[in-house]
DNA sequence: CAGCAGGGGGCGT
DNA sequence: CGCCCCCTGCTGG
């Protein structure tokens, strides 16, 4: 069409369609994604674009959280209802069973998705699913009800307030807050209360009395944590007992590996053992790695899972390169109506103290291992990621660490830096000049 | 033989 | 604190 002043205007017929075949294609293949969803074990990068989109709830904690890739432990929401949703938010169309709808409602009025769940309506029906296009209804993303939602629920703590619950309380049930609405309008609340009024005053929350905060360290976490709040100090209340011992900064760096998977074509020829990486031929291998690694008796499970522990999911919140937070293995109680919980990773103490060996400050969200080291547990971490930084010049091999990759380097530059003191045998490996010796000059 | 995971020392910022 | 490097124990092909 051309315009009276000579201008064209060239459409994009199927413009939106093809976008959001790309998106979705994006999402199958982990490309550009910045955040992961973690729940009931499972784990899905995605997009934050996406769920911002989609979602003022997942805007407001991305908005919150600077980390480059934060892990969102979704609570109370079965891991099918994530992904009926993430179907939902990134195709516009899910397909639920009739007796499985209420219960997807219910998550996407806990995630506030746009289309599934409006606030102030009724609850959708079954066509508003298929027809909503998530897309469609983000211009008014704003406008939707802020006012409404903003509603305060200063009641951080509901009777439930198991939040001090000790982490075995079971107070997975996963409906506890959930139940209703406000609920969900409580926990949003809370998130923007912090963004318009404010981290700092987190401090002040209401929630607050029922939290001991023992030491400073936990303001500064606070600080750092402008996010949900509210979560963070309930992860707190419970981990408060170990400010020192079970917090842990680690990080996870999803970057390349995860998401990116540009580079992570290689590994090919070295089969399966680096499928988890991010072959595109497991289009998941996020996935199956951190399941793998939550699948340990003492591993994530009892942390996101369940409740045993935790009780319910906690949120991750942030393993990223940026943001370190605190992980509280135990979540938080029962009472938040959260959907989520943002567990920091942030091992405050490494402030008050420098000193590598006070006793094992971090501990791995994934697994019961635990460190004084910070940089160990980050490169530990990358065992359950699968992230590989570190990628050799001369094939698809990628390692987790420079030394190892170091290491391996020399199957190709030949160097044997190890030589036999007893003749003139050199190894690549010292482990190679150990055997060599007992073998020969034993 | 190659690689992985974990621990420790050292260094620069 | 993060990174690099080294060492050790172990595993799998």
């Amino acid at each position: 069409m051309m315009a009276s002043d000579g201008m064209l205007s060239l459409s994009w017929n199927n413009h939106k369609a093809t976008f959001c075949h790309i998106l979705s294609t994006l999402r199958e293949k982990e490309r550009y994604t910045d955040v992961t969803l973690a729940c009931e074990g499972k784990f899905y990068p995605v997009h934050k674009l996406v769920l911002s989109t989609c979602s003022e709830y997942f805007e407001n904690v991305f908005e919150h959280t600077p980390c480059k890739h934060p892990v969102v432990v979704l609570k109370d929401i079965k891991c099918a209802d994530i992904e009926a949703l993430l179907s939902y938010m990134y195709d516009g169309v899910v397909s639920v069973l009739q007796q499985d709808l209420a219960r997807l409602i219910k998550a996407a009025e806990l995630l506030q998705i746009k289309g599934l769940a409006v606030p102030d309506e009724p609850p959708l029906k079954e066509h508003n699913k298929k027809n909503a296009y998530p897309w469609s209804s983000r211009d008014d993303r704003s406008s939707p009800h802020p006012k409404r939602r903003r509603r305060e629920e200063t009641l951080t703590s509901t009777p439930q307030g198991s939040s001090v619950a000790p982490p075995e309380s079971p107070h997975s049930s996963p409906q506890h807050h959930q139940e209703s609405n406000q609920s969900w309008d409580h926990s949003k609340s809370l998130s923007q209360d912090q963004r318009e009024d404010g981290i700092e005053q987190r401090v002040g929350d209401p929630v607050e009395p029922a939290v001991e905060f023992s030491s400073p360290k936990q303001e500064a976490l606070h600080n750092q944590e402008p996010v949900d709040e509210s979560l963070v100090k309930e992860e707190v209340i419970e981990g408060s007992e170990e400010n020192e011992g079970e917090r842990m900064d680690s990080r996870i760096e999803y970057g390349e590996g995860l998401g990116g998977g540009d580079s992570s074509t290689g590994g090919e020829e070295h089969g399966s053992k680096y499928s988890h990486q991010l072959d595109a031929k497991h289009p998941q291998p996020l996935h199956e790695a951190v399941v793998e690694a939550l699948a340990g008796p003492s591993g994530m499970q009892g942390w996101l899972g369940t409740g045993e522990l935790g009780g319910g999911f906690s949120m991750l919140e942030g393993y990223s390169e940026d943001g370190s937070q605190e992980v509280h293995p135990a979540s938080t109680g029962p009472g938040t109506q959260q959907p989520h919980q943002m567990v920091g990773l942030n091992c405050d103490d490494s402030r008050l103290s420098r000193r590598r060996s006070i006793g094992k400050c971090h501990q791995c969200p994934f697994c019961s291992y635990s460190s004084d080291r910070k940089d160990h547990i980050t490169i530990h971490i990358r065992t359950h990621t699968g992230e590989k930084p570190f990628l050799c010049p001369h094939c698809p091999y990628r390692a987790g660490t420079r030394s190892v990759l170091n290491n391996h380097i020399r199957v190709h530059t030949g160097e044997k830096p190890y030589a036999c003191v007893l003749c003139p045998y050199r190894a690549s490996h010292r482990h190679v000049l150990q055997f060599h010796i007992l073998k020969h000059h034993k």
